[in-house]
DNA sequence: GCTTTGACGTATG
DNA sequence: TCATACGCCAAAG
């Protein structure tokens, strides 16, 4: 059933992730029209094409925290990438309420300034 | 073709 | 908050 068109879908939704927020592999799989299906998501960005550049750190699991073992080389370079953007991360996980592209709807409710903090 | 392996997710205790 | 279990499914071997 997975199509190379899946994964152009996949790597798409990825693309759009803007600056400073980040998404999960459940909402990537969800935005490509494939419901359930996080380790596609996974997969796919494992297996990302050479020439093709993604916004690849901006994609967590889905309670927020970085999917790679702590401590590793690409753990350390995804929190770098993260912390670059502006978006905090704290024991190798980010608060998804602050940073997930949903809270943009937080924004229309509560103007500029978040509720907390 | 069957089994194992994940850059995952949800449920449950 | 941590752990364990189970669902999921394309690739790899």
């Amino acid at each position: 059933m997975t199509q190379p068109a899946d994964y152009a879908r996949i790597y798409a939704a990825i693309a759009v992730i803007p600056r400073g927020r980040v998404a999960s592999y459940g909402e990537i799989a969800l935005r490509a029209g494939l419901p359930r299906r996080a380790r596609l998501v996974g997969y796919a960005l494992r297996h990302t094409p050479d020439g093709l550049t993604l916004p690849w750190h901006r994609v967590l699991c889905s309670d927020g925290h970085i999917a790679f073992p702590v401590g590793s080389v690409s753990f350390e370079e995804q929190r770098q990438r993260l912390v670059t953007e502006g978006v905090i991360v704290r024991n190798g996980r980010v608060a998804l309420p602050r940073f997930g592209m949903h809270h943009d709807l937080d924004r229309e409710l509560w103007g500029a300034a978040p509720p907390c903090e």
